[in-house]
DNA sequence: AGCACGCCGACT
DNA sequence: GTCGGCGTGCTC
């Protein structure tokens, strides 16, 4: 007999440990590291995880329970995938639970429900014979219940077990009568988990009999049955594909499915109930492609990944390609060495809903040895696909970051695409970065990670150059030239503010009009592109400068059109749209911001008859509708294509040699230290939407800070002057790369209780700091260094009613400030208990809102 | 997180 | 005298 060690859906610090359980004999061949299961948990059943089998030694375990049940056959986890939770665990400060649950398809979270059957109180006689007066005599209530008490008990002894759920909505008026039951002993109430969907199966038809049994009874078949011999022989032809769903069968046949049933009576056919997988892309067709013949520095840089690939050794690489210089064909080819070793692949892509194109191009490459992980897909859906990897089905596992979990038992190789992209880290627990997680898992399995971009994240580029980083140490292979051997397009920036000195005050410059209008004209086409991160439709008052705000969060709410109402982007608030100020009932209110909407009415108005596509998140929300948007533009449906960041991304149009930035610095003044390094990332990206193909492309940069260097250099499409005028600035501030970063975020409901209690963390945080000999080596050039910043109010100083602080610490080297972090939070457990203190940790932050 | 146990107010 | 309010503490 084993114990089974078990990590139990509670996401709490108390239960944060494994238990110990015993395994039933009757499971001990099924249970393994990564199995889940249903455990009794105090007075309830809740879903785990097995983390670690031991040897039962003796006296202890006469006190354990038993595992209660096993939920699947195949572990949805294996042992690897269990270390990797708890390494996610430690380094992003998450529980245990939370790093397992977000490693399998959220159809595998299931809850417990319960169930009620009958006891042993009427000892499993007839209701009619024995128990009737037994029943009465045991509560010794009388005729007006004793109808409904009946009634209960036929019902559950009629269908065995009901959930209860099911009993009470079908008497509602009864409960106490039910909780009588119950505690008499007549019913008896057990649990069991419920995962959140069902396999879906479909009716399917199969040959009862071997193939020669069944080719002899065709011929000798009775003359009247003529349509049961004509699907007779239809399946006999089609023996390989069985079994056939009976809907197939049907239409082919134009036949019913009594004449089916006729065969089935004769015992030739059987229908019975096939796990199907939804594929989401079902009916869809894929170009094929084949192999391109690489270049000679494509060729350089696939020798390189490829060499390692077939060592079987771990090495990670950064690929530093320009815009259109045929990173993906690299990808590509490097999956199909990986494949051909009888190994897997997963490739991470930002947002895949975003980048249909690459879909197509993986697909149309690796066909259905190709799994997709989309943000849209329904959790049956998703849960399908996970399964394919899970079974083996697949080769290649394409998605978003939590692709990087893909249960695959032989990887080889890990690519991510568009490496610098803020997607990859998550914003919930646990806040894991995918490229660190890629990493980790790469060395589980010696597999190889290449990470892609045009504009690589300064950690990385960083980590590259210099070598020295300790935790990962890429290789850098560079793709300077474009595949197809056109330039890189001509970068104009346009100074705004003289546009405003000569009377232009219009959102278009006057050569960026001039641009649209000869592009109209020729029937070229052009996207627009406008950065509004940071930016949203606000609505002020112009008399008294009112804005309109959450009531719960201390935020600006966001104007929707659409529904005419005003929004909370934090806790969902909503309130009517104003037509007069509330604060002073002046008519003067405007909505601010320069909304897509805006730009579509200016271009109507300055180009009547222009066709415009607009793409954000009003006119994308439905499934799908991206896609389509994109393909009618490709179809040249529409001269322009307007929209937001999501323009930017991957898109690949011949007919596009013009593109145009209505605002570029809106990003530069957030209050964020990587806001010149997201402004260029997002020109540089976006410049390279154009004349990839035998057109020349212009792009046109309208900006009111044209002499900011993230600007000049994207221009350029210098990523190396960018990148070392940067790291100065990096580098004076003491900001990663030079350093790595823990945001701390407290939370209370009174702000002076939040404040005491923060300061009071980040004194501790000092003197522990201090007493290890950490603290104040930052502006000092020495390898280990610590500091703490603030505390001070969170750029988003509410929400939910809840106020907010933080505090940065900023670390390097061999101090152990990660798990100093998480020391001190706990050393405050009697706070955040008693004062209902919420304290939160992200390790190394992305967005420090 | 649940869920039970446990100790003090407004009701038959 | 009982139903029930939600504070506190535990879960192999």
């Amino acid at each position: 007999m084993e114990i089974a060690k078990v990590i139990v859906d509670v996401p709490v610090k108390q239960t944060d440990r494994p238990f110990d359980y015993l395994v039933p004999d009757s499971m001990k061949e099924w249970i393994e590291v990564g199995s889940r299961v249903g455990v009794p948990f105090g007075h309830r059943t809740v879903q785990g995880f097995v983390v670690d089998l031991v040897p039962r030694t003796g006296e202890e375990s006469f006190r354990l329970k038993p595992i209660q049940e096993l939920l699947d056959i195949v572990p949805p986890l294996s042992k690897d995938l269990v270390e990797l939770g708890e390494w996610m665990s430690d380094r992003y400060a998450s529980n245990r639970i939370l790093s397992l649950q977000v490693m399998v398809p959220t159809a595998l979270k299931g809850k417990a429900e319960r169930y009620i059957s009958l006891g042993d109180a009427l000892d499993g006689r007839a209701l009619d014979e024995a128990s009737k007066e037994e029943v009465l005599f045991v509560w010794g209530e009388e005729s007006a219940a004793e109808k409904v008490q009946q009634d209960i008990i036929r019902f559950v002894q009629n269908r065995g077990q009901v959930p209860l759920q099911q009993l009470s909505r079908k008497y509602p008026n009864h409960a106490a009568l039910i909780k009588k039951l119950l505690l008499s002993g007549v019913l008896l109430e057990s649990q069991a988990i419920k995962d959140k969907l069902n396999k879906k199966t479909m009716k399917s038809v199969q040959l009862a009999v071997d193939i020669a049994t069944a080719e002899e009874a065709l011929d000798s078949f009775p003359a009247k049955a003529q349509r049961q011999k004509e699907i007779l022989s239809f399946l006999l032809e089609m023996k390989d594909l069985l079994p056939m769903p009976l809907k197939e069968v049907l239409a082919t046949l134009q036949v019913s499915a009594a004449t089916v049933k006729g065969l089935e009576d004769k015992g030739l056919v059987v229908t019975e109930d096939v796990e199907v997988f939804r594929d989401p892309y079902q009916g869809r067709r894929f170009k094929p492609t084949e192999p391109l013949a690489l270049t000679e520095e494509q060729q350089g840089v696939f020798a390189s990944i490829n060499g390692r690939l077939q060592e079987h050794r771990h090495g990670v690489f950064l690929l530093h390609g320009v815009t259109g210089s045929g990173k993906t064909e690299v990808y590509l080819q490097t999956i199909q060495q990986c494949i051909n070793q009888d190994r897997q692949a997963i490739v991470l892509v930002p947002e895949i809903a975003l980048t249909p194109q690459m879909v197509e191009r993986f697909k149309g490459r690796f066909g259905d040895q190709v799994a997709v992980m989309h943000s849209r897909l329904s959790g049956g859906e998703r849960y399908d696909e996970w399964r394919k990897i899970r079974e083996g089905q697949v080769k290649v596992a394409i998605g978003a970051r939590s692709a990087v979990f893909a249960p695959f038992s032989r990887l080889g190789l890990i690519i991510m695409d568009e490496e610098h992209e803020t997607s990859y880290k998550q914003e919930e627990t646990p806040k894991y970065h995918a490229r660190d997680v890629a990493v980790k898992r790469a060395q589980q399995h010696q597999a190889v990670v290449v990470l892609g971009s045009a504009t690589p994240s300064l950690e990385s580029y960083y980590a590259a150059r210099s070598q020295s980083n300790d935790d990962f140490a890429p290789l850098l292979l560079e793709m300077p030239t474009r595949a197809l051997g056109n330039n890189l397009p001509t970068v104009r920036i346009i100074d705004m503010r003289e546009e405003l000195k000569d009377g232009n005050r219009s959102m278009f410059s006057r050569a960026l009009h001039k641009g649209i209008e000869e592009r109209v004209e020729r029937g070229e086409q052009t996207v627009l592109l406008l950065n509004r991160r940071g930016y949203s439709t606000f609505v002020m008052c112009r008399s008294c400068g009112y804005v309109a705000g959450c009531p719960e969060c201390d935020i600006s709410l966001t104007y929707h059109q659409r529904s005419n109402n005003l929004r909370c982007h934090y806790c969902g608030y909503a309130e009517a749209a104003p037509e007069t100020c509330p604060d002073c009932g002046s008519e003067h209110i405007r909505y601010f911001g320069t909304g897509t909407q805006r730009v579509e009415e200016e271009l109507a108005k300055l180009f009547p008859g222009i066709r415009v596509i607009r793409m954000d998140v009003d006119t994308t929300t439905e499934k799908g509708s991206h896609e389509k948007l994109l393909k009618q533009f490709r179809e040249k449906k529409a001269d322009v294509l307007l929209g937001t960041q999501m323009v930017a991304k991957g898109l690949d149009f011949p007919d596009v040699t013009l593109v145009g930035v209505i605002t570029a610095d809106s990003a530069l003044n957030l209050p964020d230290f990587r806001a010149a390094e997201k402004t260029f990332q997002l020109l540089t990206q976006v410049a390279g939407r154009a004349g990839r193909h035998q057109l020349p492309g212009e792009v046109f940069v309208q900006s009111y800070t044209p002499e900011h260097y993230s600007i000049g250099h994207a221009s350029q499409h210098d990523y190396v002057s960018f990148v070392r005028e940067e790291l100065l600035h990096r580098r004076t501030l003491q900001y990663p790369p030079y350093c790595r970063l823990i945001l701390v975020t407290f939370s209370h409901e009174q702000l002076p209780v939040l404040i005491r209690l923060a300061e009071n963390y980040t004194r501790l945080l000092k003197e522990k700091a201090n007493a290890a000999g950490w603290l104040g080596s930052l502006d000092r050039f020495s390898n280990d260094a610590f500091d703490v910043l603030g505390p001070v109010a969170s750029p988003i100083p509410r929400i939910k009613n809840r106020y907010r602080f933080q505090c940065m610490i900023k670390w390097r080297g061999d101090v152990d400030a990660i798990g100093l972090a998480l020391a001190t939070a706990r050393y405050m457990d009697d706070d955040v208990q008693a004062q209902k203190l919420l304290i939160s940790l992200d390790v190394d932050p992305q967005m420090l809102m």
